[in-house]
Formats: structure tokens, sequence, C-alpha cells
DNA sequence: ATTATCTATAGATCTATAGATAATGC
DNA sequence: ATTATCTATAGATCTATAGATAATGC
């Protein structure tokens, strides 16, 4: 038996799709999506590029599956989000240059023409700005400390975790992610003098 | 005469040069940096892709060139940021979408490996981070009312502005940039009641 | 002479299709 | 039979070079 194992051909399928999204999500993070050629991820599983069709027949299906995969990441059950839990994920990420640095460059193409990804970062940021509002909710009731409402205090929670990425990426020397971060957290949840 | 005035003909070719400058900045909002071709370039100002070449020998060459322009734009000169004005520049560019996302297009790709604008970044947010910190020193002194030193709020002033133009980009209905960055300004100004 | 612009084209890529060959699993 | 993988290749692009042609400006 070429395969030590016992796995079904199906099961053997799925583990090298899934072999292949990884790759994608690594290629994708030092080229990005437009960057990122189809032979690209194929050299790194060890296969040609026409092999690799067999398994996405086309680079948006791969884009697809890498989404979803990505889709796994932020979905904790949408109400469950505890706010001291977000400190812990800025420090989770801050360990996984890798992952950030997918997402961050796909978020930057979302925003051109008839860029693949545009609908889904848009859709997920209508999301993620929902389920940060509950979040704050939760932790604070209808007002925060300083004063904001938790539905405008949520845009600005999540446009200091992408930026600060941005920073970070650029230079982790310069920029500590997660004591930024939580220094934010602080400022939101400090009271109103005024 | 050809020409109804009487600009001279090294004027002239500066002129070409910056109409070009501006079709890069609307292409690469458009498309991204590696997504903008020279030809789809030159096609906008009425140039065939070679005809563009013999004003920028290379697509670096013309990137550099509108890295430039760009530097223009945030080079207000350096020390002289007061924090009151931060709010008009977001009004501003709230106005100016293009130019927004042209941004936001390159900061996306810079950081990805080996990318032509990734020093340009990088060197650029050094540059701001400081500019940042030195205004909210002249507004508040050594400690914010919040209580954060002027150098640990500036990389999170930073991160809310490049945060919220992407959630902005992507979905303009949904977010108020302008908006959004006040309450933050006014998080920054509040007291610390703990 | 220099500047602006064009046609022609080389040489790299890139995605995707067609179709062959070998191995796997009912 | 189905699955995995390969070679060959079509058809689009893309950047850049070579070299011609016409207009401009000392």
């Amino acid at each position: 038996m070429p395969y030590g194992d016992a796995m079904s051909s199906r099961a053997r399928t799925e583990e090298r799709r899934a072999e292949i999204v990884r790759a994608a999500l690594e290629v994708i993070a030092e080229r990005g999506y437009r960057g990122a050629s189809m032979a690209a991820i194929a050299e790194r599983v060890g296969l040609t590029q026409q092999g690799l069709l067999h398994y996405f027949p086309t680079k948006d299906a791969l884009l697809v599956a890498v989404l979803k995969e990505r889709d796994q990441w932020d979905a904790v059950p949408d109400s469950q989000w505890r706010l001291d839990l977000l400190g812990s994920l800025v420090e989770y990420n801050a360990m996984r240059p890798g992952i950030v640095q997918t997402f961050s460059a796909l978020l930057g193409e979302s925003v051109t023409e008839g860029h693949p990804t545009r609908e889904f970062f848009t859709e997920r940021y209508v999301r993620v700005r929902a389920t940060m509002a509950e979040a704050l909710r939760a932790a604070y009731g209808e007002r925060l400390p300083s004063g904001l409402s938790p539905e405008r205090a949520a845009p600005l929670l999540v446009a200091v975790m992408d930026g600060l990425q941005y920073q970070w990426l650029l230079d982790p020397e310069s920029v500590d992610m997660p004591g930024a971060f939580r220094d934010f957290l602080a400022l939101l949840g400090e009271a109103d003098a005024s």
C-alpha cells in the first residue's frame, strides 16, 4: 500500500486540497493575489501548474477556498465575542505574521475595481462591526465610559486593529502591536470627565 | 505655432510627465501597482505604451514619480502639524476617494515581499508617527488627558486613519469616516477618570 | 540636434484547454 | 471507472528594446 494508513481516497483528496490552500495562503502573503501565480503555488506543493488545476479548475476557485479557510479564522460564532478576548487575539496574530500578511495584502487589493475579494471584505466588515458593537454592548451597555455608543466605537476598534497590522508588518521592531491595542482598549474603557 | 501659448519645450515636457503621473495614480487606484499595466496608463493619456516609455523608461521609474507626487500630499513641513487640522484632513480625504484608493492599494501591496513601495511606506510611517507625536505633544504636553504619552498615542492615531480608509472605501454608505475620526480625537482628548 | 511618437518585435509570464499515461478502488 | 498527474500548447498579456519618422527649436 503506497500510503501508510487507511485513509480513504476521498479524505486523501481533501488533504491535498488543504495542502494547496495552505500553499496559496503563503504565496498570497508573499506576492498578493494578483502577483501569486498558479505555477508558484503548484511548485510549493510539488505539482505542475496543470496538476494544480485538477484540484482547483480556476484561480478564482482557489481564492474562494482560501477565503473560506480565512473565514474560519475570524468566525468565532458571532455573538460569543467577549471584549477581553480581543487583546489575546491581537497577541496571537502578532505570532503569526504570515496569516496577518495574507489578510492585509488581500484587504489592500480588495479596494481596487472589480477585485474578486471586494464583496467578501465589504460583507465581512459589516459583520465584524456588528459583532464588535455587540461585544462592546455586552461589556459596557448603551454607553461606553468614554461616552460613545457601541455602534460608534465599533468601526474605530476595527480600524485600529487593521491599521496597526500594516504598521507592524512594515516595521515590527518599531511597533508593539499588542501593546498599542491594549492602550486603545484602555482608552475606550476610560470614563469621560468632560 | 501648434501650441497656443509661449510655453517652453522643457515646460511642456514637464507638463506631459505630470499628466502621465496623474493617469498612473488613477490606474493604480483602479488596479493596484501590480495590476496597472503601462499600456493602460499610456492609453489614458493617448499614447502607445512605447510612447510612454519615452517619458519614464521603466515602470519603476514611473512609480518613483508617483510616490514623489504623493509625498507632497502628506508632507506638511513636518513640525507644523496642528492637531485640529487632522480632522479637516480626513474630511478633505473623504472628498477625494481616488487619492485615498491609490494610497490604500499601494499600502496593501507594500507588505508583500520585495515590493517596490515597501521601503517608502516603512520610512513614511516612521516619519508620520514622529510628526503625530509632536502634534500631540504640542496640544497636550507629555501626557494626554487620557493618560497616554504622545509616543504611544501616535501609532493609534495613524492606525485609525488608515483603518477607517479601508472600511470607508469598501462601503462609503455605512462608514462615516470623518465622523468616526472626530470620535477618536475626542477619545484621545478625554480625561482619565481611573 | 533634440524631442515626441510610432511600428515591429523579442522574450517572459500567465491562465486555461486538450489529451495522454499511470495508479487506485469498486 | 475514477483520480492524479504529466506534456504540449494556445492565446493573452506584459515590459522593454530597436529603430524609423516627423516635428520643434537653437
